[in-house]
Order: structure tokens, then sequence, then C-alpha cells
DNA sequence: AGTGCGGCCTGTCCGC
DNA sequence: TGCGGACAGGCCGCAC
């Protein structure tokens, strides 16, 4: 499923496609998590994208006259393809340019969205409540724990709150409780500031290196024919259960439910 | 305001 | 082998 990175990776290769002018659209299923919008080719063609960028798990898909909001979802993919091919089942929107390169949105679970919105995009009801990215600067211990003091949820389920920080999924975040060597468990206003500060660095570092990899793997991402082009992670808790932690060597990776989510961490070195 | 949960959807896996 | 059912997941929106 697409996280933080793997958008923050699609956005680098659109963009390769500024500059170009959209000269068909097709939706061939309006029936996402929101309705594509009936107007969206009317919107789009003659005008021409001018940059891509991310909030969040957004992607923005800005043009003259308005703004693309895209989210993939749970199992969306952006590629670029040539406007010719072939569509499969799941193949719910291209957006077709006048170089002869398509954008294809694939996303078989459809919980994914695609939007249109003609004002600030940064104001649309989706985005305007958004935390803060985990790389700007105010997203620091200090602002973590200020906020903690008055959540009782576990710390997991904190860091997952998009109002907190944006791009903290369910297998990054428990990734970086890992890291961080903190119980996922652990009440959120029951953690010291400088675990905070701890818990902010291991989300950053994560995060990015996970971009990191997934810029080492753009070029099979791009001309790769097979699934989406999710990019291996490397993993140390999620999806390990029963398995001895690659850290202490002692305890061994154990499964809990967190907020109806799957959460994993090592029973003896986080706390 | 904070918390918990239902619902959206389909591929995959499990047990019968 | 076929079938039903549970499950996974992001995230909105509702109810308490």
């Amino acid at each position: 499923m697409p996280e933080l990175p793997e958008v923050e990776t699609t956005r680098r290769a659109l963009q390769s496609l500024i500059g170009c002018t959209f000269n068909k659209v097709i939706v061939r299923n309006h029936n996402l998590r929101y309705p594509v919008p009936a107007l969206l080719a009317a919107e789009l063609i003659g005008d021409s994208l001018l940059g891509v960028s991310r909030r969040a798990k957004y992607l923005l898909l800005n043009c003259g006259r308005g703004t693309v909001i895209v989210h993939l979802g749970m199992s969306g993919s952006l590629r670029i393809i040539a406007a010719s091919s072939d569509s499969e089942k799941h193949d719910h929107v291209d957006f077709c340019f006048d170089n002869g390169s398509c954008l294809r949105l694939r996303d078989p679970r459809r919980f994914g969205s695609v939007l249109w919105t003609a004002g600030d995009p940064f104001s649309h009801p989706l985005l305007k409540n958004l935390g803060p990215e985990p790389f700007d600067l105010i997203f620091t211990g200090d602002y973590l724990y200020e906020i903690a003091k008055r959540r009782s949820v576990p710390v997991k389920q904190l860091i997952m709150d998009s109002r907190v920080v944006v791009g903290v999924g369910n297998i990054y975040a428990s990734e970086a409780l890992f890291l961080a060597k903190i119980d996922p468990r652990a009440k959120a206003n029951a953690i010291a500031k400088d675990r905070y500060s701890r818990l902010v660095g291991a989300i950053i570092d994560v995060l990015s290196n996970a971009i990191d990899c997934g810029g080492t793997t753009l070029r099979d991402f791009y001309y790769n024919e097979g699934q989406a082009g999710y990019f291996q992670r490397q993993l140390s808790v999620y999806g390990k259960a029963g398995e001895l932690c690659v850290r202490c060597q002692k305890g061994r990776i154990t499964e809990c439910r967190l907020g109806q989510r799957s959460t994993f961490f090592c029973s003896s070195c986080q706390r």
C-alpha cells in the first residue's frame, strides 16, 4: 500500500510530465472513494501541467486553471505509459498528453480519489486540517510533546493521526517506534519529552530512508510492467511476528491490535 | 475536544 | 475444486 515514500517517489517520477498539455482525459470508472468529477476532462483539456507537488499522501497536479488532487488510497498507482496502451480491469483514469504519453491511475480497491479544485488546494476540505509534514521544521520533539500531553491514546495512534503529523502510515509507525525503542501501546501522555525528540528523529529517519530506497528503484518504478511500482522495504518489525528481534537478539517480535490496526514491536527492547 | 468505530472495496488466504 | 468468510489497509465522518 502506498505510504508516504511511495507517494513521494511517484511525485518525483511525474516531474517528467511538467510542461505537457492535456489533450484527453478518460474516466472509465467514476466510482472511487469520492466520485471523480464529471467535468474533469472539460477542466483539463487544453491546459498544461505546471508542477507536481505533494501534501501528506495527496499528490497535487498543478495546472493553469486549477489543481487535480490525487490520493492513491490502499492500492492505487500512477504510471506513465504510451497513450495507445490497452487498459486493464482496474485502470480507472487516463490523463493523456500532447506528447503521446499518458498518466494512468490503476486502483483495484478504489480507496483512492481524483478530485478537482479551482481554488487554493491547501484550503480544500480534505487538506486544510492536516498537521505538519514530518520533514517540516515545525515537527519537533517539543511540538509532539505539547500535543501528547492532552492525549491518552496509545502513542502509535497519536503519530498516525493526520492532524498531528501527516504521512505516518501503519507500517512506518511500527518501524519508527521500534527505532525509538518506544512501546507502541504506551499512552501518549505518559511519555517523557526527550523520548519524543527521539521519536521525531526516528520518524524522519524511517521515512527519509524509505524515500531514498524509492529513489534508487525509480527506473524500475518507471518501466516496470508488473504490479504497482512499490519498492522493497527493509523492515525490522512489521509483519515479523514471532521472529527474533534484529536489534537486541533477545526478545521476540510481538503482534497486537491498536485502533484496529496490526502493530508489531519487540517485547524486550521497546518500553 | 478526544476517542472509538463503521464503512468504503477487492485480492488473498484460510477452512470446510 | 469451489465457496464463504475473515482480513488487510487509509482515512473520512459519525456518535458518544
